[in-house]
RNA sequence: GCCCUCAUCGUCUAUCGGUUAGGACAGGGGAUUCUCAAUCCUCAAAGCGGGGUUCAACUCCCCGUGGGGGCACCA
């Protein structure tokens, strides 16, 4: 068999969301899988609604998510290939050659300035109801579509459809027809959202005396909340603000696979060289996935947790020169780099991380409430803080374990214990309760700042 | 309204006629820990309903019901 053709045909009209990365995801797999050639198509016919900053999010999310196209329009190091030009834009003389050979063919007709498809068969007028018009119904021999992931499907077309309107620009079912055709496409994976369109597009392959491609109809991922499938308007729905918002690409790539598709046994992490090896359209579901955030946020963690420290800190720093603090975050980059490694474990995503760390950038950090509350309301907070300045002030603060003996041997004379400190300590130092382990905080903090802040707490 | 399609824990899913119906996320409990996480252990949680087929059905067929999608001179 030839080479495996397949495509991901995008229009640039809104942001690009997690069904369309999906449906991306899914034809670079079976491209990556069977050796074969992933083409980009920007499918921006429709001037009105195009854009050009909307081209740019859709290059900028594939080459984020890795998913890059072997054949389409150029940008870094994708695109290029002999069956361009790869947007629908500047391919208006190939559909024009194409009407062309319809009309000739007598197998479409002129009407009310339009192009309209004809369909084969016998023919009768009738009132629809649904529609409130006259419309002519043609009996037409059922197209059977053998779909890879949801098996036999019949349908059949009943009325001619527009090909070209009235402006002479083309329509969607056409180009997209056509395209496929031209660019030698073997497989059109594609959302179930088409599956009823299938036997208009089967129709137009046979008015061309083409043998249709393969075609492998994939679920929709339903919204998490409330009915129907997810939109660009839903919470969590675009990729570019997982990018934005640190998420490591191959966690989300991996949660994307697991929506519909899965290896056949209990693993779930898998490293995309492995989803590749096991990948394949008949492994696909057939029903709809809800999309839940809970579990994206999982695997993101679990992604976050495995990185090493390089690419912590170099994840972090493209995170800070985005944020406002983040001047003061980056100023020192070694003392950066320290905060970074305390913190890195304790996170479920790099935007928690500004948060998370703000008390180490800034004496002026805030104070929970609650946690305040809470603290100060046992013991005598004010006298553990001061007890903890004097034994910290000739303590060794280049280990966190030198630290924590240091304060366990001052509580011990005491007769107390480090609990009693730690969460007085945090209070003061960060001004929550809950943070990275007290001592490592205190070595990276540093003494002065460290014995500033029990201070200026413990009055 | 018509057409297409889907149906296992709350969610994502395994099972391709014979299992105590398994795993993961979320939830409960516990262990650990200097807090919170993480980690480990543990508990609770499912075959939409009705008919068939079969020695045997979550699994195959039909009918309901429910969900999703499509029916434009949008893509």
């Amino acid at each position: 068999m030839s080479q495996v053709r397949v495509r991901f045909a995008p229009s640039p009209t809104g942001f690009f969301h997690i069904g369309s990365a999906r449906t991306a995801l899914f034809n670079w797999l079976y491209a990556r899988h069977t050796g074969g050639v992933f083409v980009l198509r920007i499918e921006d016919t429709d001037a009105a609604r195009n854009s050009e900053e909307f081209l740019r999010v859709i290059y900028d999310s594939l080459t984020w998510l890795g998913l890059n196209w072997d054949e389409g329009p150029k940008a870094g190091t994708c695109g290029g290939g002999d069956f361009g030009p790869y947007r629908q834009s500047e391919r208006g003389a190939i559909y024009k050659d194409y009407v062309g050979r319809l009309l000739s063919a007598g197998r479409a007709y002129e009407k009310d300035g339009a192009v309209w498809f004809k369909l084969l068969g016998e023919r009768h007028e009738m009132f629809d109801e649904h529609k409130k018009k006259t419309v002519t119904k043609v009996k037409t021999a059922p197209v059977v579509i053998n779909d890879l992931i949801r098996g036999r499907v019949e349908r059949a077309e009943d009325e001619d459809f527009v090909i070209v309107r009235s402006d002479g620009s083309p329509v969607f079912h056409f180009v997209n027809v056509v395209d496929d055709i031209a660019m030698k496409i073997t497989h059109v994976i594609r959302g179930e959202d088409h599956l009823s369109n299938t036997s208009k597009h089967v129709a137009l392959y046979e008015g061309f005396g083409v043998t249709p491609p393969a075609f492998a109809h994939i679920p929709l991922i339903l919204k998490q909340n409330g009915p129907g499938k997810m939109s660009k308007r839903d919470q969590g729905a675009l990729v570019e603000e997982y990018q934005r918002r640190g998420f490591l690409p191959e966690a989300l790539l991996n949660f994307l696979c697991l929506l519909g598709w899965n290896p056949g046994d209990d693993r779930e992490k898998m490293p995309i060289a492995e989803i590749i090896r096991l990948f394949d359209l008949p492994g696909v579901n057939q029903s709809n996935a809800r999309f839940d955030e809970k579990k994206l946020a999982h695997m993101n963690m679990a992604y976050l947790l495995e990185q090493p420290a390089v690419r912590a800190l170099e994840l972090a720093q493209k995170y800070f020169g985005t944020h406002p603090t983040g001047g003061a975050a980056l100023s020192n980059a070694d003392y950066f780099r320290e905060v970074i490694l305390l913190a890195w474990p304790k996170i479920k995503s790099v935007d928690e991380l500004a948060a998370y760390t703000v008390y180490f950038f800034t004496d002026d950090f805030p104070i929970d409430a609650k946690a305040r509350e809470k603290v100060m309301a046992k013991g005598d907070p004010s006298a553990r803080l001061r007890e903890l300045a004097g034994a910290l002030e000739t303590a060794d603060f280049s280990s966190d374990l030198g630290l924590e003996e240091t304060v366990k041997v001052m509580a011990a004379a005491r007769g107390l214990g480090f609990g009693d400190y730690q969460s007085v300590a945090r209070l003061a130092l960060s001004g929550t309760n809950v943070g990275p382990p007290i001592t490592g905080m205190m070595r990276v903090l540093g003494r002065d700042r460290v014995l500033a802040r029990l201070r200026r707490f413990a009055v």
